[in-house]
DNA sequence: ATGAAAGCGCTAACAG
DNA sequence: CTGTTAGCGCTTTCAT
C-alpha cells in the first residue's frame, strides 16, 4: 500500500504538504503541487478514506435505505443518489432493508454513525418512528424521500397534482366511476394520491371514486383487486403504482375484459414497466433519478451548513397517456 | 459521539476489554462482558467503522460495481449482494458505471483502495483490461459475475445448458428455423448463449439458427431486430435477455404478428418482467440473488484465506415455459 | 509556503 | 482474564 509518505519521500517534500496538494491545491505552490501530483499518479497513490476519515470526521461516504431494490422505483431512485453523490465525491452505501420497518430503524441508526448522511426513501415506519430515528442525527444528516414530516427535510414527487390530472383526464374520457387500488397502510403518496382524486372527484363534473382499499404494491396485490373493481361497477381504475396496475391489466386480459376498451387503467410513478405492459400504461410520473439526486443535493447542503433552513422539495409529476386509458363505454 | 473510552469509564473496565467484549466475547469473562454490552447499549455507542478499519486494515466493507442499476438484472444481483454481505458483517458500496468500461476501470480501482474486495459483474472491458485491473488486487479481492476468465474467481450461469434446452424446447414444438437476437459484444453470456444454440442445433433433428448480430440489451433493441427476425423467415426467436424478448414481442404485436401462433418468443434471465409481458415469456432463468450471494461468499472465503484455489462457481439454469411458446406454424 | 507533531477511535501485541 | 501501550494513514494546528 503507498502511503503520504511514499509519496512525501518521492517528490521530497513532508507529508502535509502531499496532503495540502492533494486536498486544498491553492495553498501549496504551483511547482511543489506538480511535483507532488506526479509522484502519487506514478506510484498510484489511492488515498485511505478511513485514515482520512477518522482524522477529519468526514467519511465522504452517504447511505441510502430503500425497501426493496429490486423494485424499479427504488432502483431509479437508488441510481440517482449514488450518480449524484459521486459528482459530490461521496461514495454510498446501498442497504435493501426488505420492507420491513424494524431494520429500517436498524440501518439507518448504524448508517447515521459510519456515514455523513443518509437518505431514507419510502419509509415502511410510522411518522412518529421515523422523527424519533432522525432526531438521532444531528444537524439534520437525513433526508427523507417520498415522505414529509414537518421539520425533517425531504423530497416529495407532487402526487396530489398528479392525481388530480389522473382524474380529469378520466373524466374528460366520460368515465362517472373510478376505482382506486391502493398501497400499504404506511405509504405517504397512497394518502396523497387519495386526496388528489378526492379534491378532483368533487371539482367539475362529478366522478364516483370506489376506494377498493389497501393492496401490496406488486403484481399480485393488482391481480387481486382486479375483480373488485368490475364487481364494482367502474370503467375506470387507478392504481397505487405501475406494477399494480401491470396486476389489473392481466387479471383483466385472462378474463378477456378489453382494455381500454371496456375498462380504462392508470398507474403511478412511469417506471420503465410502463411501456412493457399491453396496452402500455398511463401512467403519472416524475424523474426519479432526479428525486434521488435532489436529496443528495439536500443532504450536501445541509452538511456545508448544518444550520440552514429544513426545506421540502416537491418535483412535478406528469400524466403519461399510454394506450391503457379510452372513452369510456356507455 | 461516544467512543470506547466512555463506555470503558462507564463499565469501570480498560478500553481493550471493551473492544475484546464486543469483537471476542469468549475472550472476556461473562460478568464484565455483560457490563460491558449493558454499559454499550445504554449509552448508544457504535463503533466506529473508519477507526477500526485503519487499524486492523480490514474496512468491513465491499464494493460492487454494476453497469446499470435500472436493469433489474443488476438489481437482482445487488440485492443478493448486499443480503449476503450483510450476513457477513460487511457494509457494501454499490456504484453504477452506466454501461462505460472506462469508468468501470476507474471505480474497481478506487474501491480496491477503499473497501475489501469488490464484486464485478457483468464487466464492460475486454477480457485483457479485466484481468489487468484485478491484478491489482493482491489476494484475489475481486471477483467476476458473468465472465469467466481462468485466474480469477467467478459466478457465472450455465448458460451454455440454459440454451440447449431452450433449443430443445423448441424442436420439441416443431421449429426448425430459429433466429437469436445477440447481445453486447463483449458479453460473456451472450457468447455461451450462441454456444449453447449452436451445439443443441447440430445434435439431433437439424434446427437453423439464424444469427441477428447484436443488439442494445434493451427493449429498444429487441424492438428494432423483429422485423430481421420475421424477415429471415423464423419461426421462433431467442433474445440475449428478458428486455430484448419484450422488445420483440411489442414490435409483433404492432405488426400483428401473434405471438405464439406464428412466432415463438424465449428470453434469457427470467427477470420479474417476463411475467409482465404478453403473453408472459419463456425464459432461461438462473436465481440472481443466488448469484449475488454466491459471489459474496466466494470473496469472503478468499479473504479468510488468500491462498485458497480460485473457483468457479457455476449457477443451474432453468428454462421456464410460459404462453410466448407455442408449436410452430406449418 | 512548508514542516513538525499531535491525535482522530480503535485493535493488537505484550505484559501481567 | 484484563490493562498498557503503540500506532494504523491521514489532517490539522502551530510554528517557522
Amino acid at each position: 500500500m503507498v502511503t503520504v509518505r511514499d509519496v512525501a519521500s518521492a517528490s521530497g517534500v513532508s507529508i502535509s504538504t502531499v496532503s495540502r496538494a492533494l486536498s486544498e491545491p491553492t495553498r501549496v505552490a504551483s511547482a511543489t503541487r506538480d511535483r507532488v501530483l506526479a509522484a502519487a499518479r506514478e506510484l498510484g497513490y489511492e488515498p485511505n478514506r478511513a485514515a482520512s476519515g477518522l482524522r477529519s470526521g468526514r467519511t465522504a461516504t452517504l447511505g441510502v435505505v430503500v425497501p426493496d431494490l429490486e423494485n424499479p422505483y427504488f432502483a431509479s431512485v437508488a441510481k440517482g443518489v449514488q450518480a449524484r453523490a459521486r459528482e459530490h465525491g461521496y461514495g454510498v452505501f446501498v442497504v435493501d432493508v426488505e420492507e420491513d420497518a424494524s431494520r429500517e430503524t436498524d440501518e439507518v441508526r448504524t448508517l447515521l454513525a459510519q456515514t455523513d448522511g443518509v437518505v431514507l426513501a419510502s419509509p415502511r415506519g410510522t411518522d412518529d418512528e421515523v422523527v424519533a430515528l432522525v432526531a438521532r442525527a444531528p444537524g439534520g444528516r437525513a433526508v427523507l424521500v417520498n415522505r414529509r414530516i414537518e421539520g425533517v427535510p425531504s423530497v416529495t414527487a407532487d402526487d396530489v397534482t398528479g392525481a388530480v390530472r389522473a382524474l380529469g383526464h378520466l373524466r374528460a374520457l366520460g368515465h362517472r366511476r373510478v376505482a382506486y387500488v391502493g398501497g400499504p397502510p404506511t405509504s405517504w403518496s397512497d394518502r396523497m394520491r387519495r386526496e388528489g382524486l378526492r379534491r378532483a372527484a368533487e371539482d367539475g363534473e362529478p366522478v364516483q371514486i370506489v376506494d377498493l382499499g389497501a393492496s401490496r404494491p406488486h403484481v399480485q396485490g393488482g391481480y387481486s383487486a382486479a375483480d373488485l373493481a368490475t364487481g364494482a361497477g367502474a370503467t375506470a381504475v387507478v392504481a397505487y403504482n405501475d406494477l399494480v396496475a401491470l396486476g389489473v391489466e392481466q387479471r383483466l386480459r385472462e378474463r378477456g375484459i378489453a382494455v381500454p376498451g371496456q375498462m380504462s387503467v392508470v398507474g403511478f410513478d412511469d417506471t420503465f414497466v410502463a411501456t412493457l405492459a399491453s396496452p402500455p400504461l398511463t401512467s403519472v410520473g416524475t424523474d426519479l433519478r432526479a428525486v434521488g439526486a435532489a436529496a443528495v443535493d439536500l443532504l450536501v447542503e445541509r452538511l456545508g451548513d448544518p444550520d440552514a433552513p429544513v426545506t421540502h422539495v416537491v418535483r412535478p409529476t406528469e400524466l403519461v397517456v399510454r394506450a391503457s386509458t379510452g372513452t369510456a363505454v356507455a
